[in-house]
DNA sequence: GATGAATGAGAGTTCATTCAT
DNA sequence: CATGAATGAACTCTCATTCAT
């Protein structure tokens, strides 16, 4: 046997493995929206996924661990997304994309999707997850802080604010103007950092960022 | 039977009831608080009430009513909290006390205790129970805004903003000084009212309030 | 309510859990002979013993305990068979008609039941178990010595060496005389105790005992 | 390809393939000892000798066949030792050094040694590895009965009882002396083949063997 | 009303074994 | 020959709920 097929088949099982890891994490989310939190069962996500319960636990010593590994994901899509905002606009006009990708991401998900934020939510809450949303943060606070460095307590409170504001509009029921909501998150994020406009009256939504 | 003493028994039977409901509740809250919300199980608060599983089932017709009356008096209870934290200070310097209260509910609680308000906040977020929320918050804001009325965006912006913090600091691990994350909270509150003080920087804890 | 009827109540309910659980053990070692100790199921049991696989983990813990129970029960009913032929036969001559309802418990059992004994044997030799069995041969150990006491030691290695022997007759695949073995056995037992024959040659069976 | 080199290759080959299988039996004990019998696994041992589970499964049919071979390399070693000391000792002393070679193996084993003796017994207990303990019993048998030939019943009550104890000895909790034990046994297998000491009082260990 | 034995669907997980590569 | 990803039957156990007493 020649190294050079060694090689090429050991990729092509990581590949493989790969692809597999994939599947399951899809049909993970998959199943938590078709299900809900309580009814998401691992036999149902092999299933879904057209491997045996098996391979499932090859890959996932057990069923916290996929939902860890779909958390992850979750979350660092939305880090992207927001990466992604945050860079794409200028300076001092940061707040309101950041809103609205967060938005997109929770308020435009469809219902099902919606139900299964807070089960990964609570998977996000976790150490090893925490590390990277506190990487971010804390770069994205230094930036919105016009270089005044936030203190830890500060980029907390502003973070999990926004996140426990869209945690709520997309779990509690509720009858409120998503563009109002979308303004009001940007006033307080910018009132906050102190860069908000003039001291006028609160709610009333307009052109206030 | 005379009317007058069908009406003491069915006082005392409702009496009795009474008793037991409250009885289930508390050990309801005990069992949470010792098996965690994972091993939250109706056999157990039966047994831990002194009652049969039967007769929790004849109060509470599923273990999801159960929880719900939980909940709602735990937040019941906080809002009380909270309602004599508000009336008890003057206008202008309300947020603190407030603040102050519910760091008081949620932080200083017993780490058993913590762990189970997760749970509890998830049968928060039901219709019945955020009606009294609402209104709660509705009034709240009322008085906070200076008799300007807020909005629903607005109050349940600042509502959810703070319970989001509070709740990510019971149920994230971290390394936050509770006094700072007072003053930040306190800060988040007055600045997006635009009562809070000077534009100085953020993230300096100390003398704002 | 009278209290003559909750009386009555209450040891019908006990009778009924008894027969349940009399039930399961039967059931056990039906499937335990049927299946084999590998296959050795609590499903299996359930469902023979006529009642769901959720009444059998209200009175057994989890499977070990079912299968102690079991075993508690064979080694049992194995004593008391042994006591009753031991206090049925005169002072000197008690060896053989102990080593023949052994014999008979083990050798003579059909074939199913002798490949469960390995597995029941396991469990017997626990703690809470081997405190009676120890009892047991303490006691017998007194008689069967003539008063002399045995030492710890010593009713080990009687006890032990003539269970180890019918074992290995019931596991082993062998070609032995059944009539021979219980010469052996007895003549074992009285020659460790000096109190056996003459000391003519071993293994001619025959008129020894 | 001449002759010779295929010859060599196929050598080669076996040589190889016979490392395997060591290897895989020796990391076969190193898994019983550190799982347990319960958690002893094919998977892990073809992890731990450092081969694919395929490879264990192409020299093991199934892991029925790789317990065998371990209960075959366990029981050949302890032949080996008894052998040895039957021989090394002189006709009428021999029953304590190998009453004392069999305790060394199984007494003095360290705790998961011991822990995995039962199930490697039970493998023992099949037609194809008695021959041989039958072979060397029976040897053995005819040596120690000087010259007199022990009955087949005989010779397997004899090993049987003292493998019946020394299993019991290690299998069971207990409070016993090794040394009284050794005596006991010893004290057994003499008084059993009619070449014992003195016909004295039972269970006072000391000077008779 | 109170009791608690009984229910049973369904959960998560294991592991000996196969076979395409 | 070696690999190890994939298999899937089978397992033990949980727990919300019912209903005869």
């Amino acid at each position: 046997m020649s190294k050079a097929f060694e090689f090429t088949r050991k990729k092509t099982k990581q590949r493989r493995a790969a692809v597999t890891v994939a599947t399951l994490i899809e049909a993970g989310f998959q199943i938590l929206e078709r299900d809900g939190p309580e009814r998401f069962g691992t036999t149902a996500v092999a299933e879904r996924a057209g491997v045996s319960i098996g391979t499932l636990y090859q890959y996932f010593g057990n069923k916290d661990e996929l939902l860890k590994a779909m958390a992850r994901q979750e979350v660092s899509e939305l880090l992207q997304g927001v990466a992604r905002a945050f860079e794409a606009s200028p300076q001092g006009s940061r707040a309101r994309p950041v809103v609205r990708i967060i938005l997109r991401t929770f308020w435009d998900a469809p219902p099902d999707r919606q139900a299964a934020f807070p089960l990964l939510l609570r998977y996000v809450a976790r150490a090893d997850l925490m590390r990277e949303v506190k990487a971010f943060t804390a770069g994205l606070g230094r930036d919105l802080a016009l270089r005044q460095s936030l203190s830890d307590e500060a980029a907390f409170v502003l973070t999990r604010a926004v996140l426990g504001v869209v945690s709520a509009a997309v779990s509690e029921p509720h009858n409120l103007d998503r563009q109002k909501l979308e303004d009001e998150l940007v006033h307080l994020i910018l009132r906050y950092l102190n860069l908000g406009g003039a001291p006028q009256a609160v709610g009333k939504a307009g052109a206030r960022a």
